[in-house]
DNA sequence: ACCTGAACACCGTTCAAGT
DNA sequence: ACCTGAACACCGTTCAAGT
């Protein structure tokens, strides 16, 4: 029931998850706390759809911008994945706030682990296409380029530091990606990932 | 009272954070639940303190290892710095896994933004000692840097991939420190943080 | 078929009573 | 001074009774 969703964010943004409770979630949905179970087998299932409905909607945006970045150069690859990858957050960054505390809780290590694998395809398709390198374990290595990116902003996102808004983040993420797409383009003897 | 440390780990690891009661670590500790709240104000209290410890020793270890890379290469700074957090990280890796639940619920934004610092402030000491190489902007780049690797690691430790196994954390996390280092050294003008 | 809400088990926290 | 544990308030979940 979408009102159990739309509900179950409010109450997290408003007195955090601490506080969320079923009551209230039923409450602000205006059903009762029976019917709440009728959706949702319990507590945990509850959260864990609403975190899936929103991972699911960032990813896909971020999908679409990787398709555009085919047979692009490592550089546009790179800065072109950061800006995706930022812009998805901030789209809804309050909610990426929210959903942060409760993702640890619930079954949030295999949550993240299907999101991660599901970006990584798209990257890895678009490192393959590059137009200037070619890199080798290509899922591997865009395995780590998600994680590394999504977890960067997850918790500078979640730190509230100040000394990291936005546009830092992203120049200093396009930094990183971009060296480390250069250190493991094939030919480069440098950092190599196994001696 | 050390004994609650100890039994507060014992129960996290045993039965999880969704099943850390109080009830549960008085009873593991041979103290009664009235003892436990004389120690600490409540189960927050309690679990932050446990996280604080762990942290603090950590951290201590990595600025150990720090100081040993002064006025060493970029390179061997940036490999010195990677190994020097998975050693740190891995010495209590069932630890590391136990706590991440509990960092998200109670103030865990404010304790890793606070470890994240206290480790940056050593990093930037060490880029500044840097022998062949200097960077603008140090203690941000220092932060960036703490936060990248230990952010990865916590991430790729709580998803239990088996791709991703220690020593292919260890180069990848060396190519992208060391790939980042390079672009944002003096003189590059590649990837400039501001433009 | 779908909804309701009293009832149950359990947990965090307190505090009057013990030593 | 320090410890105890019954008692209270509150939450997740169930299910017999309603519509």
């Amino acid at each position: 029931m979408a009102a159990l969703f739309e509900a179950s964010i409010q109450v997290l943004q408003a007195v955090g998850y601490r506080n969320f409770t079923t009551t209230r979630v039923a409450e602000r949905a205006g059903v009762s706390i029976g019917t709440l179970y009728q959706y949702f087998p319990n507590r945990q299932a509850l959260i864990t759809s609403v975190i899936e409905r929103y991972l699911d909607e960032r990813i896909s945006t971020i999908e679409q911008h990787c398709r555009e970045l085919r047979a692009k150069t490592l550089d546009e690859i790179a800065n072109g994945f950061v800006d995706a990858v930022i812009a998805a957050k901030w789209a809804r960054i309050e909610v990426a706030r929210a959903l942060h505390e409760p993702l640890a809780d619930v079954g949030g290590a295999e949550l993240v682990r299907a999101a991660a694998a599901r970006t990584a395809g798209a990257v890895a398709e678009v490192l393959h296409s590059c137009s200037d390198a070619s890199f080798r374990e290509e899922d591997r290595l865009a395995l780590l380029i998600v994680i590394s990116c999504s977890s960067v902003l997850q918790t500078a996102i979640t730190e509230q530091s100040p000394p990291l808004d936005r546009e830092t983040l992203r120049a200093h993420l396009r930094a990183m990606i971009c060296g480390y797409l250069r250190q493991m383009r094939a030919g480069n003897s440098q950092g190599e990932p196994v001696r």
